[in-house]
RNA sequence: GGUCGGUUCGUCUAGGGGUUAGGACAUCAGGUUUUCAUCCUGGCAACAGGGGUUCGAUUCCCCUACCGACUACCA
C-alpha cells in the first residue's frame, strides 16, 4: 500500500470552527500513526467569500493546538507547490478541457439568473439528464454557435455530464457502503470562464489526485457529494489511485437540534473558535478557548472523544497516545452534542499535571494584565495552593487575588453569621499569637492560635472564618495557615487590622 | 419534497441473541477539609415505538416516528 498522505483542506472564510479542529485532528492522528504525510491545502476558489486574516488564524490555531504540518501553505517547500488553489488556478482547467474533448462534460450558457428563474418555475429543478437538452449549452447549440459565444466573451461553465439511472457506490470507511443512484445527481458546475477558477468538485479531486492523497477523512456534510467525486475520479481515469473515504459525524448543539455553530457560543456562553477571532467586515469578536483558559492538551483530548472512543474505559490521553490508539473504525456514525462542562473537567484534570513552574507561566499573561509585579518562587508556591480549585487557567485570579493584593470588601453573609461584638478582641489576641512565632512556624502557629480558641471557651468555627475573612475577605481559599505562611506574619498582622478597621465601619 | 445517514442514562459513550446493560461528565446525598473548592464513597438515571425471526431480542430483519446532513456558478 502506497504511503498514507492525507490533508486538511478549509476554506479561508473564517475562523476556524471546533468542528473542523477536530477533522484535522483525526487527520492527524491518522497521518502519525500510519508514518505518513499531512498536508494543509487552502481551498480559497470562491473569491467572493474569502477573508482576509482567516488562513493566518487557521495556521496559529493549529500551531497553538500542537497539531502540526508535513506539508502546507506555511511550509516552504522546494519543488515550488503552491497549496492555496488561488495559486493553482492554472491546472484544473486542462482537466475540465479533458472532460470535455471526452464529451463527460459540456460547456453551459445559463446564466445564474435563468437557472434561479427556472428553480423559482419549476419546483426541485435540477440542472441534469432530464432536463439539459432543453437549456443553452454545447449539447442544444450548434458548435459555430458555441465558438462564436466564447468568442465574443459571453459567461459559460463547464458541467460534468451525469448519466442517470447508474448506482454509484461509497465504500466509507466509517459509514460502510453507501449506495447512490447517479439520477438524483445534478450535472455539478465544475468549472467557471466569469473567473477562471473550478469549482470545489473539481479542484478538490485534482489536488488530491495531484498530491497523492490517500485518505479523504472529512466531515459527513460531504457524504452527499462523495458519489460526484466517484465519478469525477472515474471520468478523470484515475479510479485506480482514488483515495479512501472516510465522512466523520456531525458536532451538534448540546441543546436542541442542528450542528453546533457560532451563534450556540454566543447563547450558552462559550467560545466555538481555537483563538479569539475578530470578524474583520464586522468588527465583532469571538473568544477562543485560549482565551478562556483552556490548555491545548485539554482540547484535544476533549475533541477526541467526541466521536471516537478506544473501548477501554480510559479517558485520559496524551497525544502520543491518541495516535497509538486511534483509529477510524472506532468513530461513531451519529452526530455528537457538543459538552462544555466535560471540556472543562477535561482543563481542570491537565491543570492537575502541570508541575508548579510551568503552571506558573501559564499565569503570568493574568497577573502582567492586572498590572501586579510579583516574584516567581512566591508565584509558583501560590500556584501549588490553588491549582487543583480551578478548571481554567482564568479561574485564577478569582482564587489566588488576595495573594497579592488585600481584600477590599468582606462578605456580608460571613459578617452577619461569624462576626460578632468581641470578635476583634480575640482577632487580635491571635494577631499578637502569630506575631510572637519568630521565627514564624505554620504548624505552632496554628497550634497556639487553637490553644487560645479553646482555653477562651471559643467556636473554632466562627473564629478560624472570622480570621480568614479578614485575610482573605472571604469564606474560600486554602488552608488558612499555609496562606499565612505565604503572606507573612507581618502582612497577616496588617490585614487582620485592617478588617477590624473596615468591619467596624459597616 | 427528494436522497442518504442516524437513534443505549440529561450529555459523551461501552456492550451485544441469555449481562444486576458498564464507564465518564453533569446532578443529588454522605465523608474529608473547623471555609470554599478539590478529593473520596454512594445514589438517581438509558436500549425511540411497532411488527417479525428465535426457546429467548436492547442486540438480527422490516416498518413507523423522530433527528440530522445534502439538495448553489459555497465550501
Amino acid at each position: 500500500m502506497s504511503k498514507v498522505r492525507v490533508r486538511f483542506a478549509p476554506s479561508p472564510t473564517g475562523a476556524l470552527h471546533i468542528g473542523g479542529v477536530r477533522t484535522a485532528l483525526y487527520n492527524y492522528l491518522f497521518a502519525k500513526q500510519n508514518k505518513g504525510k499531512f498536508i494543509l491545502r487552502i481551498e480559497d476558489t470562491d473569491t467572493t467569500r474569502f477573508v482576509p486574516g482567516a488562513e493566518q488564524y487557521i495556521i496559529d490555531s493549529f500551531n497553538w493546538l500542537g497539531i502540526t504540518f508535513d506539508e502546507g501553505v506555511h511550509i516552504p517547500n522546494d519543488k515550488n507547490i503552491a497549496y492555496r488553489q488561488s495559486e493553482r488556478k492554472s491546472i484544473y482547467k486542462q482537466y475540465a478541457d479533458y472532460l470535455l474533448e471526452h464529451k463527460l462534460a459540456y460547456i453551459a450558457f445559463d446564466t445564474p439568473e435563468e437557472i434561479e428563474e427556472k428553480r423559482k418555475e419549476v419546483s426541485n429543478f435540477q440542472y441534469d439528464a432530464s432536463v439539459r437538452m432543453q437549456m443553452k449549452n454545447s449539447l442544444t447549440l450548434t458548435n459555430e454557435d458555441v465558438q462564436q459565444r466564447i468568442a465574443s466573451g459571453e459567461k459559460y461553465v463547464i458541467r460534468i455530464l451525469i448519466n442517470p439511472g447508474k448506482d454509484i457506490e461509497v465504500n466509507d470507511l466509517i459509514c460502510g457502503k453507501v449506495v447512490i443512484n447517479s439520477s438524483i445527481l445534478d450535472d455539478k458546475v465544475l468549472w467557471k470562464s466569469s473567473d477562471g477558477l473550478p469549482t470545489y468538485h473539481l479542484a478538490n479531486i485534482v489536488d488530491d489526485h495531484l498530491m497523492a492523497i490517500t485518505h479523504v477523512i472529512r466531515g459527513a456534510e460531504w457524504l452527499p457529494s462523495a458519489p460526484l467525486h466517484i465519478l469525477l475520479y472515474q471520468y478523470l481515469g484515475w479510479e485506480d489511485t482514488m483515495p479512501q473515504f472516510a465522512h466523520l459525524p456531525l458536532i451538534l448543539k448540546p441543546d436542541g437540534n442542528g450542528k453546533l455553530s457560532k451563534r450556540d457560543g454566543e447563547r450558552l456562553g462559550f467560545p466555538v473558535f481555537p483563538l479569539q477571532w475578530k470578524d474583520p467586515k464586522t468588527n465583532e469578536v469571538s473568544p477562543g478557548y485560549k482565551e478562556k483558559g483552556f490548555l491545548p492538551e485539554a482540547i484535544i483530548n476533549f475533541l477526541a472523544l467526541l466521536g471516537w472512543n478506544p473501548g477501554t474505559d480510559q479517558e485520559i490521553f496524551s497525544i502520543d497516545e491518541l495516535v497509538k490508539t486511534f483509529s477510524l473504525e472506532r468513530v461513531n456514525k451519529s452526530g455528537a452534542r457538543f459538552d462544555y462542562e466535560k471540556a472543562k473537567w477535561f482543563n481542570h484534570i491537565y491543570i492537575q499535571e502541570k508541575n508548579n513552574s510551568e503552571l506558573a507561566k501559564l499565569f503570568h499573561p493574568i497577573l502582567l494584565e492586572k498590572g501586579i509585579a510579583f516574584d516567581e518562587q512566591y508565584l509558583q508556591q501560590v500556584t501549588g495552593l490553588i491549582k487543583e480549585r480551578i478548571n481554567l487557567l482564568n479561574d485564577f485570579w478569582d482564587q489566588a487575588s488576595f495573594f497579592f493584593v488585600r481584600p477590599t470588601s468582606y462578605d456580608e453573609n460571613v459578617i452577619k453569621k461569624r462576626w460578632k461584638e468581641d470578635t476583634p478582641i480575640h482577632l487580635n489576641a491571635i494577631k499578637q499569637i502569630i506575631l510572637d512565632v519568630d521565627p514564624f512556624d505554620k504548624q505552632q502557629a496554628h497550634d497556639k492560635t487553637a490553644i487560645y480558641i479553646t482555653e477562651h471557651g471559643l467556636n473554632m468555627g466562627q473564629i478560624m472564618n472570622c480570621l480568614r475573612l479578614s485575610i482573605v475577605g472571604a469564606a474560600k481559599g486554602p488552608d488558612l495557615f499555609d496562606i499565612i505562611e505565604l503572606l507573612g506574619p507581618t502582612e497577616t498582622g496588617t490585614r487582620i487590622q485592617f478588617a477590624i478597621e473596615a468591619i467596624k465601619q459597616l
